[in-house]
DNA sequence: TTTCTTGCAAACACTTTGCATGCGG
DNA sequence: CCGCATGCAAAGTGTTTGCAAGAAA
């Protein structure tokens, strides 16, 4: 998503627009690392050397408001967010929390069949696949 | 899974066979509705009213080490845990934190392929699908 | 000018830890 | 009797909230 189109979101939905809050969400929607609170807000605080952590949470919770990142509570360091809204599953790093995107026709097929097969409409999705990563495996 | 079990369980992992043990764990693995931390402290606490919520965490611990539990961050009130541990979805209230199962022919299927599709042996999976509750719903 | 946002500190909720006492093996 | 488990309190994490000052509209 480009910066004017977030910009354009915040005000349509009455929030207004911050140098913060445009920089945050600049950050968070083109990574595709799923990042932590502490590394977005440390990555944000060299170019706003006075933000707060608690700029950084609201931020992410008016971005969660407005369905643009999606919370991932089931890994270590804090909440991660999911910024790749497409159906995929997140596999995730028992050791170290790092979380990463996998995608295919299979996952696809069958988020799409599972939603067929629900009697009600689901407001989110979120397949998760537990192991250790390669470089937390290297380190024992 | 029976008593005598996972005293058995227990001693063979050299963990101690404490009443306090026996009566969480009893709860817990007998339990279908994902409880959390606190509704299964207020439950043991009719049995042992001296139990403290550190001897909860470290019996659920010791659960986890032992794969007789799976600990669900994504809900609200604090994690809430599995003992299904069938291949299946867990479908999670966006208001309140409940949890319930579902399962079907599809998703075991999906989970099969899954497996074979990927190039690692995972550890565990997790389904969760959002939505609210229909007693939530009735609440608005 | 009005209202929302920021940034700080304090409060909060959940979980883990340190340690003396007690119980299991 | 030895060592792990319990229960209490305290400390630790991650997140939210109250509020004065500042910025957006």
């Amino acid at each position: 998503m480009k910066e004017e189109n977030i910009e354009v979101l915040f005000r349509k939905n009455g929030y207004r627009v911050t140098p913060q809050r445009l920089a945050i969400s600049k950050l968070i929607l083109s990574s595709r690392n799923h990042p932590n609170v502490d590394e977005i807000y440390d990555k944000i605080s060299k170019q706003f050397p006075t933000i707060s952590l608690s700029t950084v949470y609201q931020t992410l919770n008016v971005l969660k408001l407005l369905g643009k990142i999606f919370e991932i509570k089931n890994s270590d360091k804090g909440s991660r967010f999911e910024t790749n809204l497409e159906p995929h599953v997140n596999i995730i790093c028992l050791k170290c929390g790092l979380i990463e995107d996998y995608s295919s026709p299979l996952i696809k097929n069958f988020l799409k069949n599972l939603k067929k097969e629900l009697e009600f409409e689901p407001d989110g999705f979120n397949l998760e696949i537990y192991r250790t990563c390669n470089s937390c495996k290297e380190k024992n």
